[in-house]
DNA sequence: TTCTATCGGAGCGATCTGCTCCGGTATGGG
DNA sequence: CCCATACCGGAGCAGATCGCTCCGATAGAA
């Protein structure tokens, strides 16, 4: 049901109604809410049930002992189940502390992941974590079934032949900003 | 005007209203209806103007000597001009042969622009003029306003990079499909 | 001042949303 | 086989929002 919600989102985006949702999980809208009693309670179950799906993946990508092959494969799995296809929620839903401390811990596991690879010279030294988390949020706005999955992957292996040592230019402006990256998420005043 | 429209479409994306545009032109609503008949009739003339624009930009990277640094200007200066940005109106807005004339002789700058750089040396050979156009949609995707603008300039720098010749892995899979790039803009029966 | 042409935005109907609630259906015990 | 009970589905409600109209306000010419 929550793995509906979650295509559901990964093809509709943000404009994803509560119908969509039932009609994809074969369920009537009733029972919805009789599990959820609300639209945003949903959609943070959701929140919850893709960050702990990605921590997932980071622990098993940290368990290859390649830690190239294990970046690219927690990426590409990140991309795959549409882990930041939920970021246009940013700002338009209430937040708990527990989805902060499952983000807090999430970014810690990618940090760990990001640093191996650096360390092994894989890895260019000027990309970030937070580098990464962009990229797989970019690349989940693409849902596989509203554009082309062959022009997405391809797109996906060059950007990471650009994370690749061996890059040309050095990456420019300021790192990026972690407080940016999480501020988006406080809802402005109504 | 239409300037307006095209930021307003950048940073709300395919949920702009007429309003916002009215607003953002410092109009009102009623100047804007009498200017274009229908909301439709607006996006369709924001389509061409982009086109023209992007037509545009691609003929003074032509006139760059070395084609590496005219495709990566070409690239950019589509990416800040939100050129990718009307991309989610594909099968929303009925389209004109006009638009789909102007749509071919873009398609065809870029793919000399392309073509030279490949020529040069500089742009990996396994790199087609789609790839380039979904990139730009792509990043498009990210506006400036509702995103870390210093985010989005090192992602693209790092795609970049993948473009540029010295890669190690080669792009996967079968050439991305022009008539699937463009089959977006058929729109399907109410 | 008066006539005219242009503009702005309140408000209309239509649409769509999240959500409720009741009739229908499946299940299990007697 | 029947009835009581628990669960499920989706028609339909109130509210919000959309594209669009239209008329009073405004600015400029004579």
């Amino acid at each position: 049901m929550l793995q509906a919600a979650r295509e559901a989102f990964a093809t509709h985006g943000a404009a994803t109604t509560v119908s969509m949702i039932a009609q994809r999980a074969g369920v009537g809208i009733g029972s919805l809410y009789r599990r959820y009693g609300s639209k945003d309670d949903l959609l943070r179950q959701l929140c919850l049930l893709a960050m702990e799906q990605s921590i997932q993946a980071a622990q098993s990508a940290l368990d290859n002992p390649d830690a190239w092959t294990g970046l690219t494969e927690y990426i590409q799995t990140c991309v795959a189940q549409g882990t930041g296809a939920l970021a246009p929620l940013a700002g338009t839903i209430d937040t708990t502390p527990e989805m902060w401390s499952l983000a807090r811990k999430g970014r810690r596991a990618l940090e760990r992941l990001v640093a191996r690879a650096r360390d092994q010279g894989d890895l260019r030294p000027d990309a970030t974590a937070l580098d990464v988390a962009w990229l797989i949020e970019l690349f989940s706005r693409l849902s596989p079934e509203r554009h082309d999955t062959a022009a997405r992957s391809r797109l996906l292996a060059l950007a990471l032949d650009g994370l690749h040592t061996g890059a040309s230019q050095p990456l420019p402006g300021p790192l990026p900003s972690a407080r940016r990256y999480e501020r988006r998420w406080r809802r402005p005043k109504p």
